[in-house]
DNA sequence: AACGAATTCAACCGCCATCCA
DNA sequence: GTGGATGGCGGTTGAATTCGT
């Protein structure tokens, strides 16, 4: 199929844009709202292609964007929701209100991946060291060896992961950058190996040995959403193994729980997230998995 | 003060997903 | 079912700015 291409590119302007085109871009939306990016700039009388305007907006203009450096747990909560997600910039941005896709992206290139190399290099050093004077192998161990080969061989779970081709940097804090690689490997309660991404996780029976086991689409991106500009009631799981010890690590997984009482609610999507990952640390991360997963 | 190196970040590019005729 | 149009996303670029010498 032979695209045309974004814009004519004859007569259309680049590069930076000037507060006289900022002013038309803000008044025409204010007005007219932006229902077509591609007939835009026609009618609001701008030389830009649509596409153009649409960052402009989105990165620049909104009145809902949030200027200025970002906190430290803003920071914090970007790793972690690295950690989780990969690269996937508009996920994250849409945990972090005010903050765009492209300004996340931007401060992990120039900050965070940084930071997390520093402390990978120290990480590592201090690992060679344990690995040089341990002996002994445990079952776990084992396993997460056996996550680490794996994750090292690049096991890619769904279609968009195959647009990342570039090798990265991987640290234990930095799993793949691939938007859709593996998220978690966990050892169940069977030490069957998991290999979690936020759409489905696949039991390893033996070495090699996939059974895949496909979760609804975005099941977790949606669990996320979900504690977005909401309360959230989270009494659901209490039954679940160690949820009275991090009640903060319950997900609000059902609507029929809204309205009833003995719950804890977090009004402040922000403070939801930072205490899950905050704790996330001090637990496995199966205690995240709902209970209809396969064992 | 001057200059080159390093860093930052707004903007562009190309690809993919989705919608719709 | 097919293909064009469009929106959205992530990777990359390059001009502007800051830093170090």
């Amino acid at each position: 199929m032979v695209r045309a291409p974004c814009c004519e590119k004859m007569g259309l302007k680049k590069g930076p844009w000037t507060p006289e085109e900022d002013q038309i871009l803000i008044n025409y939306i204010r007005q007219y709202g932006h229902s077509n990016w591609r007939a835009l700039p026609k009618l609001a009388g701008l030389l830009r292609c649509g596409k153009s305007c649409r960052l402009r907006w989105t990165n620049y203009l909104r009145p809902d964007i949030k200027r200025g450096n970002f906190s430290r747990e803003e920071e914090e909560t970007i790793i972690k929701l690295h950690e989780m997600l990969g690269n996937r910039w508009s996920a994250i941005a849409s945990r972090l209100p005010g903050r765009t896709d492209n300004e996340i992206k931007n401060v992990w290139h120039t900050h965070l991946k940084k930071r997390l190399k520093k402390n990978h290099v120290t990480h590592e050093s201090k690992r060679q060291h344990s690995i040089n004077t341990t002996t002994k192998h445990t079952q776990e161990a084992n396993n997460k060896e056996e996550a680490e080969v794996a994750m090292n061989h690049n096991i890619n779970i769904s279609s968009r992961g195959a647009k990342s081709e570039s090798v990265e940097y991987r640290s234990p804090a930095s799993p793949p950058q691939c938007s859709s690689e593996i998220s978690s490997v966990t050892t169940g309660a069977d030490n069957n190996m998991m290999i979690c991404d936020d759409n489905m996780c696949m039991k390893v029976d033996s070495p090699g040995n996939f059974s895949e086991i496909i979760m609804d689409e975005n099941f977790w991106l949606e669990a996320l959403s979900s504690a977005e500009n909401c309360e959230v009631v989270v009494n659901e799981f209490s039954a679940m193994d160690n949820a009275d010890d991090h009640p903060e690590l319950q997900f609000p997984l059902s609507p029929l729980t809204y309205g009833t009482s003995n719950h804890i609610t977090y009004n402040n999507e922000m403070d939801f997230w930072y205490n899950i990952f905050t704790g996330a640390d001090e637990i496995t991360p199966e205690i995240l998995l709902p209970d209809f997963l396969p064992n």
